[in-house]
DNA sequence: AGCACGCCGACT
DNA sequence: GTCGGCGTGCTC
């Protein structure tokens, strides 16, 4: 009797095929969640096996699996019902997802090779007289998959700003420097595809000047900024909230739980704490944090805190070889350890009992281009299969986290108070009606502000979320600011860099220019980025002030971010000027003052989270302030002080805030109170589109009411145009996600038939641009 | 994604 | 009569 089983190709067609396992081979060489080669038309694919007592498909014929590739179980039965079930989300191939996130050597058909070495071709595993014998070697283990140690990708990151002391002459130099410049650490691999072979000879002369410098990876773990956190003791509160979790952690029932801690409350202590106590148990533990910089900080905190815990750092900007050693190292029957990463370790093959999200509420736990996912929920898929806790902590939780911990399907941990004697800052609004700024961007208060605190040996933060010298750079001949001609975007001058940058799409022009328009050569910078912030206030402070920035610009060079904040750690600089970056999770005990230049740029945006986002921001970054001995100041300008927000910024109190909020998105019928899509739709400029919009929103209007969704639009995105493409959208809005999915189906289906017009849907959007 | 098939036009 | 263009459709 043959038997069946079935194999989730991880490749094109990406479907799940039905195979016949080999009778010449023993039974016990096939796992369920391993990986295998399976012959597909003329070639071989590798999948994964997922089920084995398949039944006979009727209408074909089915062939052999041709041989396995892992010799044990690779991925647990969990991990692949995580994976179906997200592609069942996602309405994408479970194939395609895991392809996406397995790193590329372990999708790849292998080689495999004897214990001496030598290769053993695919061709001769068909051998039928061969069979036998390999078989007997592969159990034995003198036969295997090699796998290929991958060569170290070789990256290389400019070692300093621009101007660069070459030749103007040198232009392949030049060419090479820029491109390092606009794109950030490259490796050799995509510095060949863009250039040319010929690219090995100036590069060479770069390195040799030290301009251009090889690196081991994106982010170095040794590099780590700040003092480390003191070794852990509990304060009475922080043990309290570790033992509300532990009682959680311990039941059989996968939970999740809410850590909500005011800013400086200690959140990594119980984070720790419970991280020891989860690996007693024999259990995994997985520490997320929603960017590298902070997690390379939470892996030293873990590593001086635990020193004998086994240990791992998983992050997209892993050398594949690098990502392809954890990966296999942690599949099968690891030993329990700490992964501390970010959200993409959420799919590494490991059962975990603990997942922790450190600052829950930041944007980046969402993946929002290619594979789209919410790190949340992504977790809370993860903690149900393997039974465990989902632990989110914030001091400004995601409104929908804290309504749901409010509702009792989220258990709440509160941290009310700073660690010690620090206490919250205090929070003051300047009004910038009544108090104009005379002083660059600065109202006189404000700038006297400064300058104490300067005088003072004190350290500042002032927050711009806005990058670049100038966000306009406005051509005065034929009065219009320079477009990017991919977008439609005012482009924005990067002026140290010499460049114009679209932010969209990043399109990148050399500067100085003519105007793409009128080729005039008069133009006027509109607007300041964090870079005129810098250049004014190193002109108006007392000179011997030093000033540091720090924000996507400054932080290209490989390590550059860590050796900023290890500096104003260290107290090196009075000054930190930069985005939204620096309100993340760093401590700076030295910080008595932080200054928020434009209060009111995330408020009023076209999304139903502005408000909430705007709010995070402001309470995190004024949370940086009064950390050491001395109190904080916040001072926040502002053209809008009636808005609600400001009364709870000041009064630190986030409940107040989320009561607001929430009665506002229940009147409003936003979420947590509906499910929110937005599909995206777009196609080439040169391409009409008017009857196809107007056929298929007519056509829509009459499914969804009968699917129980709303629907707005089509209509143009806030983003018209985007990278060479027309942009259309529609909102839909419904009780349940499955109404939702029925209708986004039908879409795809409707519009699949239309040449070059592509259709996407971000359920539960970030934002709506 | 490959790689077939297949149905047209330009050449030996 | 044959080679080769790339549109369409299938792969257990």
């Amino acid at each position: 009797m043959r038997e069946f089983c079935s194999v989730l190709l991880l490749s094109s067609p990406y479907s799940v095929l039905t195979y016949a396992l080999p009778e010449d081979l023993p039974r016990r060489m096939w796992h369920v969640g391993a990986r295998v080669v399976v012959p597909l038309g003329k070639s071989f694919r590798v999948g994964i096996l997922t089920e084995d007592n398949a039944s006979e498909p009727g209408g074909c014929v089915c062939k052999d699996v041709l041989w396995p590739v892992d010799p044990a179980p690779f991925f647990s039965a969990g991990y692949l019902d995580f994976i179906r079930d997200l592609s069942i989300r996602q309405m994408d191939a479970a194939g395609k997802i895991l392809a996406r996130v397995l790193p590329a050597a372990l999708r790849d058909l292998p080689l495999f090779k004897t214990q001496e070495g030598q290769a053993v071709r695919l061709g001769e595993l068909t051998a039928a007289d061969a069979r036998a014998g390999l078989a007997q070697d592969w159990l034995a283990g003198r036969f295997a998959p090699y796998v290929c140690p991958r060569r170290q990708e070789r990256l290389f990151s400019l070692t300093t700003e621009p101007p660069w002391p070459v030749r103007p002459q040198a232009t392949a130099q030049l060419d090479v420097l820029r491109y390092l410049d606009v794109h950030g650490v490259s490796s050799a691999k995509v510095l060949n595809t863009h250039f040319g072979k010929n690219v090995s000879q100036p590069l060479r002369v770069l390195l040799k000047k030290g301009l251009v410098r090889e690196i081991e990876s994106h982010f170095q773990p040794e590099e780590v900024c700040a003092p480390a956190a003191a070794a852990f003791s509990l304060t009475a509160e922080q043990q309290q909230a570790v033992e509300g979790c532990w009682e959680l952690l311990a039941e059989r029932d996968p939970r999740s739980a809410l850590l909500f801690g005011v800013t400086g409350s200690g959140k990594t202590a119980v984070y720790l704490e419970l991280a020891r106590r989860c690996l007693c148990l024999g259990k995994h533990v997985m520490l997320l944090a929603p960017e590298v910089g902070i997690a390379l900080k939470l892996y030293r905190d873990v590593s001086e805190a635990l020193p004998e815990a086994g240990l791992r750092l998983y992050h997209g900007y892993l050398n594949p070889s690098e990502r392809q050693r954890t990966f296999m190292e942690l599949a099968g029957q690891a030993p329990p350890c700490i992964v501390v990463g970010t959200r993409s370790s959420l799919f590494l093959p490991i059962e975990p009992g603990l997942v922790i999200l450190d600052e829950e509420h930041d944007a980046s736990f969402k993946q929002d281009e290619g594979l789209i996912y919410q790190a949340r929920e992504l977790a809370y898929g993860r903690i149900t299969r393997s039974g465990g806790l989902l632990l989110m902590g914030s001091a400004t939780p995601d409104v929908k986290v804290f309504h749901a911990a409010r509702n009792g399907g989220i258990a709440l941990n509160r941290l009310p108070n700073r660690v010690g004697e620090a206490r919250l800052p205090e929070v003051r609004l300047v009004d910038l009606r009544v108090e104009p700024p005379e002083h660059g961007p600065f109202a006189t208060s404000v700038r006297d502000a400064l300058v104490e605190a300067v005088q003072a040996s004190e350290q500042v933060i002032i927050l711009h979320n806005r990058r670049g010298y100038s966000p306009v750079l406005y051509c005065e001949a034929c009065s219009e600011p320079v477009k990017c001609p991919h977008c439609q975007v005012s482009m924005t001058l990067h002026k140290r860099r010499e460049l114009l940058l679209c932010h969209y799409c990043g399109y990148s022009l050399q500067f100085p220019l003519s105007c793409p328009g009128c080729k005039g050569n008069e133009f006027l910078p509109l607007g300041a980025g964090t870079e005129r912030l810098e250049e004014f206030l190193r002109d108006d402070l007392p000179r011997d002030t030093k000033i540091l920035r720090l924000d996507r610009d400054t932080s290209r060079r490989a390590g550059s971010m860590q050796e900023t904040l290890s500096a104003f750690a260290r107290q090196e600089a009075q000054i930190l000027v930069g985005t939204q970056m620096l309100s993340k999770g760093h401590h700076f005990p030295g910080v008595t003052l932080v200054v928020v230049v434009d209060g009111d740029l995330g408020l009023n945006l076209p999304d139903y989270r502005a408000t909430e986002r705007s709010f995070q921001m402001l309470v995190q970054v004024a949370g940086r302030a009064g950390r050491g001995e001395k109190n904080g100041r916040v001072l926040i300008q502002t053209r809008n002080p009636g808005h609600y927000c400001w009364q709870f910024v000041r009064e630190n109190d986030y409940e107040g805030f989320f009561t607001r909020e929430i009665a506002l998105r229940q009147t409003m019928g936003y979420p947590p109170f509906v499910k929110l899509a937005l599909v995206r739709i777009s196609m080439p400029l040169d391409q009409p589109e008017a009857d196809l919009l107007a056929a298929f929103g007519s056509r829509m209007r009459l499914v969804c009411p009968a699917a129980g969704v709303r629907i707005l639009g089509p209509a143009p995105a806030p983003l018209s145009v985007l990278r060479g493409r027309k942009r259309f959208q529609c909102l839909l809005k419904a009780d349940t996600w499955p109404a939702i999915r029925g209708v986004y189906a039908q879409m795809r289906e409707i519009l699949a038939k239309e040449k070059n017009v592509r259709i996407s849907v971000d359920l539960d959007p970030m934002d709506m641009l």
